[in-house]
Parts: structure tokens; sequence; C-alpha cells
DNA sequence: ATAAGGGTTACAGTGACTGGAAGGTCAAGC
DNA sequence: GCTTGACCTTCCAGTCACTGTAACCCTTAT
């Protein structure tokens, strides 16, 4: 099957699949004129990879858990160390931007926002500990 | 002042400062050894510019802040309003990952991790609806 | 004189794509 | 047979905000 129904399949752009095959994560056959052709196998691989970047993992990460993915042997142990790491991760972000917002949350409701350049964000921004 | 002085009041790595001349943004005066010479207006850009993406801000954000930041006749409306942005940008941010953390969370906590190749994160990212 | 520890430029690499140019292929309609 | 348009191909450049590396110059202390 031609790039652009493996792209509708997969909801994965045409350029995200060819770059897919360029670092080598899903290598489909060609046909004689040069077209990719894209196997049941091969979508599979793709529809994979459109999940799991769409759960945060990178792709060095979807690249493992892609061959337990094709490992039959696999270790259902050894995936879900991989998504707790992610699962910490996760909530480190989060713990961060949560910060951010109350900082910044703190700081917007003490600007007036009027047309006097007085500012408190400006003044914490710049250094001065303004209240 | 050098800029490996400057580096270490701003808290930003000498890269860094190189860089935010390049894109314009601190452009301080020369020696006449070639040597970047920070003044002290330019070290309270650096340093302003240090928090602002600590803040999240992004560089345009951040070359916006700043041109605030040196103009006298500002309004804090119009700071208020990029940093009321933000706050909604980290918002959304912290939505979406609370998502994936939800889903993420869920796949860990029914995942047995032991020997078994049978895996519902496996199933879940492979497109089967694995309960 | 030399060595350490600054400073300088320029170029390449990061991650995960995205955009664009220049061209080849295919199927449908005239 | 020809054209049109939609698809496909490769290759190169750009994104963001730096970071790494190489090759070289300058300053200071011994």
């Amino acid at each position: 099957m031609n790039i652009g129904e493996a792209a509708k399949l997969s909801d994965l752009s045409v350029k995200t699949i060819r770059y897919y095959e360029d670092i080598a994560l899903v290598k489909p056959d060609r046909l004689e004129n040069g077209y990719r052709d894209y196997s049941d196998a091969d979508i599979h691989c793709l529809i994979f990879l459109q999940r799991a970047r769409g759960l945060g993992f990178s792709i060095d990460e979807c690249r493992l858990l892609l061959s337990l993915y094709e490992d039959d042997h696999r270790s259902s142990r050894d995936v879900k160390a991989i998504a707790k790491d992610k699962l910490a991760e996760i909530d480190r972000k989060i713990d961060e931007l949560q910060a951010l917002k109350n900082t910044l949350k703190t700081l917007v409701k003490n600007c007036h926002g009027d047309d006097k350049p007085d500012c408190p964000i400006i003044d914490n921004l710049s250094g001065q500990r303004a209240q």
C-alpha cells in the first residue's frame, strides 16, 4: 500500500512516515517504480508509533517499545518499567509547570494592568524582589 | 566586564550569552582586543532574560518583554497581557500532561509486570482496545 | 619562555519533524 | 496521444534554543 494510504491509516503525515524510514524505524518494501509499499505489519508499526509518540515516548523509547512489541518472548516487566519511567518524567514535568504557573499567577494578580509603567511582573524579571 | 563574569552574574552559560548576541538580544561593546565588554545595563538584561526564560517565555516573548522592560513609557497592561497568555499556555500544557498521566497510569496499573509477554501497555499501543 | 585559563570565530549537532524545490509516475478524461 | 492533477520520489534547508568542538588569539603568573 502507498505511503498516502499508510498516512491516513496511521494518522501520521507522509513526511513523518518518510522520516521514520530515514531513522530506520519502519522499513517498507519498494515497488518496481520506486514507490514505498507498506504491508499490514508496517501499518501496525506506524499506528503503534503514532500512539506511543502521542503518549509522550521519545523516538528512542519508541524504538525500544517497538522491539518489545515485535518480540513474542518479551516480558511485560520490561514494558512496565519503561512506562513507569515515563510516568515519573511526566509527573516531574507537571510539578515544574505547576510551580511556574503559581509564580506567574501571583505576578499577574499583582499587576494592575493599566496605562502606567509600574509593573510587578517586570520588576520581578528584572531581579527586584517586588511584592 | 568580560563574558565569563557576565555568565556568573546572570547564571547563564557563556555559550548562551554569545547566542543571545547572535540573535541581537544583548549587544555588548567590544574592547580593543575584541573581547566583549558588558555594562551594568547589559548584565541586567541578561538576568532579565535568565528569569523570563526560566518562567517559560520563548525567546520572541523575551524580546518583547525586554523591549517593554527598557521602555519607561510602557503600560503594565501590555506586560500583563503577555503573562496571561503564557499562563493560559501553561495551563493547557498541564492539562495535556495530566491526561497523558492518567492514561499511562491506568496502563501501568493493569500490567502485571512479570515474565510473561501479555501486556496491556503493548496491547493498547498496538491498537487493541485492551481492558 | 611557557603554561593555564581566559577570550574569539565558525561550523555541526541536538529532536522530531516540516517546508519547499525539482522532478518522476499514474489514472482519468478529451 | 496528450494533458491535467494527484500522487510519488529525493534532497536540502529551516525550526527552537541552545550545546559541542576545533582552531586559534590574548592575558597573566611563574
